[in-house]
DNA sequence: CTGAAAGCGCTAACAA
DNA sequence: TTGTTAGCGCTTTCAG
């Protein structure tokens, strides 16, 4: 049977509330009595029970986590750095996925606030809707915390990469090495790191530094056969670029397959650079040249101010947000053909 | 504010016993209060606190997720097909995460009881160790499937895959493909996956099919770092194997950047075959003939045993475990040298 | 068929 | 400094 604090207080022969607050370091009480009281709950294997405390809405040491999907790397790994910061301060973890449905968004959000969680690290499906719930969140007390993405003029922290820097490292290195002519393989556009990526790399074009049609850009749902249906579009063009620039990994992945469908040799034919990196890089001929991101720290940081804002015990606002540089990685995926 | 069982009897003007039996759909009540109890519960967005749920000790509604690690794709991909059974249920999920240390196994299981999941799906670290704690949980009454790997003797219903028959695949694939001298790249013996696939490749040692040294078969740990070692040390052997089995994904990613380290050609300097597929295999050429498994589905298996189990109400016993066959894919890394 | 009331384990306000 | 007690929202006897 479960330890209760009832067992303890029998066990001790004091009352059950003198245990409570040995056991929640109060000041109002004896230190011998307190020291006492601790060593036989610990001897008895006694834990607090999460719905009792539950129902009293003190903190729960339950936090939701809020992503599109698992089964993307990029995802999992950012979970695993959160999991990794949480358990040390000893927090539990109900993850809830999206699946990229905002309707499934919201049901989520309403089982997380259900459950009391004290805070919740979210990768909201779009920028704009369902702000009316992230709000709703806040107004019941849970803190929260975003990354990689978030939701327009909702105040809350965000922590995620450097978009508009990535990209933009991104093209200036296929201008130095005398591209002029470059695509864009992009994902939905409800995304916000699909907004800002896009963005950055249309501010190029805008200024005439690179030369890009219409035809060349695109923007896919945020599936593999999406990127492999816009590759096939652009190669089947007269007037194709010389260099692409993929979005993230899926889309890479996506791209990579056509080439090798079709048998076109990177960089000898075309040229691509991706932002985010993936582990078959380590063994892909050529690896592809990219700018990093890392997960694992993002879900870190998300986790620790998370974590930081329940001791402060004010929410984390949008000012303690946190962008994160991307790492440029040069490999052999870009032709030089012309250039500095 | 949160609605509560109080304020839907306020409104109907009925008691809270009567919501409450409305909404569990009692039969002890007229169809028509019931009809009309439940119509203003969903207008009014009811949603039963967990928390009061949870201290009654009845059906919590929460299952719990015990994996190494969500790093690993594998893993990824399995609580990914569990979340979209366990979502559809409407039961919530809380995650937890070994790394592989079998101390934090303990405190993952005692948080989920105290936690009181309803039942608890799990790949435990090892084969042994923590069979006390896993028995804990079942005699609290959770119900407990085992997924990929079990721990022995206790009678809970597992989902794994064939590991033997994957393994025999794969060897006897290579004896027709003419190969004898054929090593081995293990993983922590502790782990179940890591014994059955082992064992299964022995088979073929001991019965003269094949020739192996014990300096060809090597056990690392759960990390690609071993398996890269692993395979430099084979390598650096005078009398080599001509082809090498790879006993996962992780092995098989750490092999393969050691041969692009070392320039070393697949399949005509070395042949391979692998437990597991991969992303990469994708573009990666030559793509890695393999045994696959379907983690989405083995997450998905899992999780509906353990949905069904609560239907039933009785735990479900080792007899109702799955082994999911492998699928064999042959690709382009293992040159034939001979055979039929 | 329905209502009143006890109690799950805990915290916190109030008494002593 | 400690003990007593109310009550969080729900389920479940037990009466009506």
């Amino acid at each position: 049977m479960r330890v209760r604090l009832k067992d303890i207080a029998e066990k001790v022969g004091v009352s059950i509330s003198t245990v409570s607050r040995a056991l929640s370091d109060s000041k109002m009480i004896s230190e011998s009595t307190k020291k006492m009281i601790v060593k036989v709950a610990r001897d008895m294997g006694y834990f607090p029970d999460p719905h009792a405390r539950g129902l009293k809405k003190v903190r729960t040491r339950v936090v939701g986590i809020l992503i599109p999907e698992l089964d993307n790397l990029f995802f999992a790994e950012a979970v695993s750095g959160m999991e990794r910061a949480l358990f040390s301060a000893e927090h539990q973890i109900i993850l809830c996925s999206t699946r990229g449905d905002p309707k499934k968004e919201v049901q989520s959000i309403r089982v997380l606030m259900s459950h009391n969680v004290d805070g919740v690290l979210a990768a909201p499906v779009d920028y704009k809707a369902n702000k009316k719930y992230y709000n709703m969140l806040l107004s019941s007390g849970i803190h929260l915390v975003f990354f990689d993405r978030f939701v327009s003029s909702v105040d809350a922290a965000h922590v995620i990469s450097d978009n508009e820097g990535g990209i933009s490292t991104l093209v200036e290195y296929l201008i130095r090495m005398g591209h002029r002519k470059i695509g864009y393989i992009g994902l939905n556009l409800r995304i916000y790191t699909a907004k800002e990526r896009l963005k950055a790399f249309m501010k190029f074009v805008k200024n005439g530094k690179i030369e890009s049609r219409d035809e060349w850009i695109t923007h896919g749902e945020y599936a593999m056969e999406d990127a492999e249906r816009a590759v096939e579009k652009i190669l089947s063009l007269k007037d194709r670029p010389t260099a692409l620039v993929f979005a993230n990994n899926v889309a890479t992945l996506g791209g990579l397959k056509v080439f090798r469908r079709y048998g076109i040799k990177i960089p000898d034919e075309i040229s691509i650079v991706s932002f985010d990196d993936a582990h078959w890089n380590l063994v892909f001929d050529p690896p592809v040249t990219c700018v990093a991101q890392n997960p694992t720290q993002m879900g870190l940081f998300a986790a620790t101010i998370l974590l930081d804002s329940f001791t402060s015990n004010e929410k984390p606002g949008v000012d303690k947000s946190v962008v994160i540089k991307t790492k440029f990685i040069e490999r052999g995926s870009v032709k030089r053909i012309g250039g500095v």
